[in-house]
DNA sequence: ACTATATAGTACGATATGATACTAAAGGCA
DNA sequence: TGCCTTTAGTATCATATCGTACTATATAGT
C-alpha cells in the first residue's frame, strides 16, 4: 500500500471533520438556545423510521454510547419533545414516542434552516451535492463494516 | 428552491456525520490513552504547516473556540509533545513549536494506523476516494465562505 | 426449575468542548 | 502623549460526551 493511499484517506477524512464541524456550528445556531443537533438527529430519525424505537437502537443509528443517548433522550423529554414509555415486549426497555411539541420542533427547525440551505445551495452546485452521495455511502460503509473486526488490539 | 435541494443537503451532512463519527472513534481507539484526535490534529498540522504558528491561528485552522485550542494545547504541553514560547513579535501571543517527542508521537500514530487504512482501503476503491476530493472541498469551502454571513439573526 | 450469562437502561465520575468575562498588549487617532 | 478600540490568551463555569459500574430483566444450558 502506497503512502499516497494513507494521504489520500487522512485528506478525506480532513475534509469531513471539518464539513461536520462548521455544518453543525452554522445548524445550532439556528435551533433554540440550549437544543443541540443532536437532538434535532434524534427527532428527525423518528420521524424518518418511525418512533417507538428503543434508547438502544436509536444509540446504534447514531454510533453513540447507550449513556449518551440516555443523555440526550433526557434532555428531549424534559422539553416534552418526547416521550419515554415502557415496552411491553421486553421489561428490560423503553420505547422512545414523538409528541405534538416535538414534531412541531422539528418542522420549525427544518423551516428555520430554509434561507441557509438556500445561500449555500447558491454556492454548491446540485450535482456536485449529489456526486457525492454514492461515495460517502460507500465510504460510510466501509468504516460501519470494519467496526465489528477490531483486528489489532 | 425545492424540498429535494434541503433532503439533498441534509444527506450528504448526515452521511459526514456518520463517517466523522466512525473515523473518529476508529482513529481514537489506535491512540495511546489519554490522547484524542484533536491533539494528533494539532500535531499533524504543526508538520504540515510548519511550527512556530500561534494558538489563534490553530483555533481558525480547526475552526474551534480559541478556548477549546487553549486546552488542547495544555495537554500537548503537558506531555511534552509541544512547546509554547513567547512571540518576539507580539508581546500578547505565543507560538507553538513541536517537539521532538511530538514528531515521534506523530509517526507513531501515522505508523499505528497503517493496517486500519490498508484494512478499509481493501473496502474502498481508491478512485472512489479520490473522486470524493473536489465535491468535498467545495463543500467545505462554502460553508467557510457562508461563515462570515450570519444572515437572519 | 435453576443457574449462569447476556442485555437494556441508568447513576456516577472524568474530561472535552464551548460561552462568557477578564487581563494584557497592540494599534489607531486625537 | 493619552485615550479608545481591537486582539491574544486564559480563567471560570456550564454542559455534552463517554467510560465504568450497577440494577433489573431476559435468555440459554443443564
Amino acid at each position: 500500500m502506497p503512502d499516497t493511499t494513507t494521504d489520500l484517506w487522512f485528506r478525506v477524512l480532513n475534509e469531513v471533520a471539518i464539513i461536520d464541524q462548521l455544518a453543525r456550528a452554522l445548524f445550532e445556531a439556528r435551533l433554540p438556545s440550549g437544543f443541540l443537533v443532536s437532538h434535532f438527529s434524534v427527532l428527525n430519525h423518528l420521524i424518518r423510521v418511525g418512533d417507538g424505537r428503543t434508547p438502544l437502537e436509536l444509540a446504534r443509528a447514531f454510533q453513540v454510547p447507550k449513556t449518551t443517548m440516555t443523555h440526550t433522550l433526557g434532555g428531549l423529554e424534559r422539553a416534552h419533545l418526547v416521550e419515554m414509555r415502557p415496552n411491553p415486549e421486553d421489561g428490560r426497555s423503553k420505547r422512545v414516542w414523538i409528541t405534538e411539541e416535538g414534531r412541531a420542533f422539528r418542522e420549525e427547525a427544518i423551516a428555520g434552516l430554509g434561507p441557509d440551505v438556500a445561500r449555500l445551495a447558491a454556492l454548491v452546485p446540485e450535482e456536485t451535492m449529489a456526486a457525492l452521495v454514492p461515495g460517502l455511502e460507500a465510504l460510510r460503509r466501509a468504516l460501519d463494516a470494519d467496526r465489528d473486526r477490531p483486528g489489532p488490539p
